[in-house]
DNA sequence: CATGAATGAGGGTTCATTCAT
DNA sequence: AATGAATGAACCCTCATTCAT
């Protein structure tokens, strides 16, 4: 009755949250089952419990890995060089990160409002994310090449300016075209759409 | 065993939607039971299913409600008199809809994810709203006041620029600064934030 | 799929103990089954869970009942009229209560070591039987029938010299001899087994 | 990955004995699992299969051993020597031995209603027990120092003094006095508490 | 003998939905 | 329409036991 183990540990760690990013991605957290997920895996119900405590803390997992996926894109801007090109890069890792089907519907519809320890990881998501685009914003403010004025709430407008396109397009299963939102970004950022005349 | 009504059916309706919104909006949708809805609206179980023929059925519905209450508040621009101010009085209702908590949570973190019926309605509530600012933005276009160009990524951009600050609050449970929101909104809109090799 | 009550909440309640009783005589509380009961009540199983909070609970419920069914037959006594064949027929009354094999089992072999909220019940059941034969014995004592000194240990012994011979014969699947119990305690009571110097 | 056993398997044995005897004690018998006895004894899983065929074994084993403990502490009586300080001092040996709060809890709440062979193991030891004083006391009625006629029911009631008060202290987490019990138990047995008037 | 990953039957519990009254 | 007891599928999780190494 009991198998031999054929995976190390880590490797089995890694066949359940791969098993369980794709259920979850694709029924969702609370349509998918610990049965489906372990199916998915090939592996008998309890290996899952002796690998992840619970169906949350699994889901808690595959998050954080793709928070830490999304976030390993991004590379710290080096100041000595042309800035522009630099945050156009990153913006474009990000996104084409973001872009995955699977992080799209994980991380901007499934995520948010399983409980409160879940929106707290959320929170604590975006919270580093505007905070590191602020930072940005604040030293393009010394080198003169954001304007003045408070960057906080601009942080989260450029986040937002690039999630939605994204999510949209995952609500409607499919992708988006990652340079042509960079560049609609970064035309944003860099002159806005309106010509009706400075403040 | 059956006690008269005291209402009438619409009037029924509308408390068990009342109490849906509320018990949706502070446990979520999956967290919400029907118990919990008909013990806040003081009615029989029985009662809610002459109502309602799902619990599915009451949440869409009383998200079709939050969306027509935000999409009610946007008022058709009239090109004879300035276009900006209009515009963000536009902006500044939307925000203020959607600022709501109840609205805020309904709409942003559990509209999504239910099943491919909730998908769809979330899908063409955003494929409409956006329809409606790419619009707005054409016919900016050919009043000039819009920068000319593809418009249908600007739309979505626009609109995750509000949402993001608006969601991020929400999850935090603090409110938005309508007016500083509509401010950056504008300011992103009119001219960006980088300084880089503009005009 | 749901069928109409034909039984009032009360009786199905009642119907639902006794079902639970038979069961957890039979089979102990750990191999007692939610599913074994319901079978055995002929009601779904969710029936159960509108009755009883869990299966901890009606358990509870079962032992409370069984202890109030112990208690009840004690009848107080009459100071006016002779003390002895009260008390006799106060211990005869219990034990015959006791001597059920049901009661039996579930009291002295199934109430004991569930969880720390069933040891505070026996504990405050025995604390309660003890407390009052305690005080018996010390209206024996200004009555002059009871032998000076402190009781409390006494009324310790005397609950367990009934209850050891029923416990074994409960054991050993048999029922004990009443009257043979009783001759015996009070012979114990009034005099003691022992030859050994005294008076 | 198989470490050299640092132990003869009867060590082994032995640590793992000790190890249930105290995890059962704490926890009980149903809430006590191979997990935690394994982790106690610093063994790994596997190796307890290989010492006990199952967790109802181990416990068997454990209370076998409890049992011989307790039956060890009783001396046979010289009839040559005055008895009645011979009885006392079995009584007191017994009561010291069970009055181990590990002791009273498996014995007492545990031992019973695991299943039918654990019930039959309980019957054995009572059957023992009770035939031990049985046969003490009709010795003491051919010495004379016992009142004639039937001792069956009289052993019972002796062993239910006895354990009661133990059993008592054991649910409230405290110890008898063992002092007090046996002054108790010896009065009860030499006159009883009753002066109503003997036969 | 030791190890510990894997197993899977089984248990308690929830809750959307039904329908006789 | 209103009632609310009854339903039962579905779910998450536990844990004694096995066996390849």
């Amino acid at each position: 009755m009991a198998r031999a183990p054929s995976l190390t540990p880590d490797e089995r760690r890694a066949s359940l949250l791969s098993a369980a990013r794709k259920v979850f991605a694709i029924r969702g957290y609370h349509s998918a089952s610990v049965s489906l997920i372990v199916e998915e895996a090939g592996v008998a119900r309890g290996t899952f419990y002796n690998h992840f405590t619970s169906k949350r803390a699994i889901f808690a997992a595959v998050i954080d890995d793709l928070m830490e996926e999304v976030a390993s894109v991004i590379e710290i801007i080096d100041v000595n060089v042309p800035i522009a090109p630099q945050a156009v890069a990153n913006i474009r890792r990000v996104i084409l990160a973001v872009t995955d089907p699977e992080v799209a519907r994980l991380l901007f519809t499934e995520a948010a409002g399983i409980d409160e320890q879940g929106d707290e990881m959320l929170r604590e998501f975006y919270r580093a994310a505007t905070a590191r685009i602020q930072t940005a914003l604040e030293r393009g403010q010394q080198l003169g090449v954001v304007r003045p004025g408070s960057v906080g709430l601009a942080a989260q407008c450029l986040l937002g300016m690039i999630k939605q396109p994204i999510f949209q397009a995952s609500l409607e299963s499919r992708q988006v075209n990652a340079d042509a939102l960079v560049f609609e970004v970064f035309g944003m950022l860099s002159g806005g759409v309106l010509r009706v005349g400075g403040p």
